[in-house]
DNA sequence: TGTACATCAGTGAACGCGCGTTCACTGATGTAC
DNA sequence: TGTACATCAGTGAACGCGCGTTCACTGATGTAC
């Protein structure tokens, strides 16, 4: 008889089914945000049984954090991205200015571009922990809060933040962005025109460097 | 034969069954944020069929965007609670500065207090246009976005806040406080120690201020 | 005041869905000799 | 190089859950006369 089962490509006996199913999570993430990163969907996409999963995460859970992180890494580089368009040999103030609304805006447009990811990298499972080092870096290794804090170091150094306004910089600009971005989102600025959108950013963008920076 | 049926106390032919069931929402997203809210465990709350919802809601978004306007209404009002709190006859710009605060103080402070319900208010559903007119007030009727405006306002009108500055205030001040809560509940802020948090938030009234009153 | 009747707000049962998770299993892979 | 065997990463079936929504229904309420 030669009704032999033909073996349907053997799929995942190489050890990159982990990998795989965060890859389709990352995708599920995208369409539809937290919420759509589920076991067997993923499991599903990547076109294997449901349960293949458990043998490389514990639960939905530790899928989702992992999915998490790749979203916060996105965000990282799209980042880095808005920061290498300003003239990395350029050590001016103003050129430093640039690289911190560089941030900002990236943060913003990321959002924007991408609602899935931009939810899903602030939706990491309550009690787990938040991300592990190495997790939500950009190509620099650094995550959004360290590239945010190397622009406003490189500020202060240059003396364009005075010291009494340093501290909790970051967590005022991060704020701020984040704040902005999930009411366009979620919020009651969901119906902004894009035109108001983008002076609105401009204004709030201003007003940090202006907290920020006059003395 | 006496097993007549006795009528379990006539629950509601009575036409609140509607706000009950809103109740009921909001005790549900007070404990489980949005995703709790669902017309089953409301039903059940409440002590009644789960269909018999439908005869009030047509289907669970309507249900969840009423429930969402209450949790925009506690926000408004313990915004106003924080207003209220400075004295009313003290029309200084020391006054107003302290008004201003205080709705960013309160706005914060509900967030800590009731993340179920801070979660649900920006949970309205897509597609079904954002609160009506008279939903997410506060004992005034003004909303979180209006009161707000009315301290920033009176500042502006005191020439506290240059002309110049004005133009979407209300966003870049909201837009701070709502990410400081976000990052704080769902965010990398989670792990902020709360000295430390309350030093943040301090810092961050700050520098909105300073952004806008300076010349 | 009493009665017939329309209306309205509930009930109970059922459908179908997708999920997380676990079980015993099997076939492929890698290794010791 | 060949073989016996342990290990490992998958499979298929099943459990139980809670949900949204719809159906035909019934009992209470309010109204016209």
């Amino acid at each position: 008889m030669w009704l032999v089962s033909t073996p349907p490509l053997r799929p995942y006996h190489h050890g990159h089914l982990r990998s795989a199913l965060v890859e389709a999570g990352t995708e599920l993430a995208r369409e539809g945000g937290p919420d759509a990163v589920v076991v067997r969907a993923a499991s599903r996409r990547v076109g294997v049984s449901h349960n293949a999963a458990y043998r490389h995460f514990p639960d939905r859970d530790a899928l989702l954090k992992a999915v998490c992180g790749r979203c916060m890494s996105a965000l990282a580089r799209l980042m880095e991205a808005g920061i290498a368009a300003v003239d990395p040999d350029d050590h001016s103030v103003e050129a430093d200015q640039a690289r911190l609304r560089a941030t900002g805006r990236a943060y913003v447009e990321f959002a924007l571009a991408e609602p899935g990811w931009f939810r899903t990298a602030f939706a990491v499972p309550p009690g787990l922990g938040y991300l592990d080092a190495g997790e939500g870096g950009g190509a620099s290794g650094m995550g959004p809060f360290e590239l945010l804090s190397a622009q406003l170091e490189a500020l202060a150094a240059a003396g364009a933040i005075p010291p009494k306004r340093r501290p909790y910089a970051e967590i005022t600009a991060w704020s701020a962005v984040h704040g902005f971005s999930s009411l366009l989102l979620d919020g009651p600025l969901r119906a902004l025109p894009v035109p108001e959108r983008e002076d609105a950013l401009g204004r709030l963008l201003d007003n940090i460097e202006w907290g920020l920076i006059s003395p």
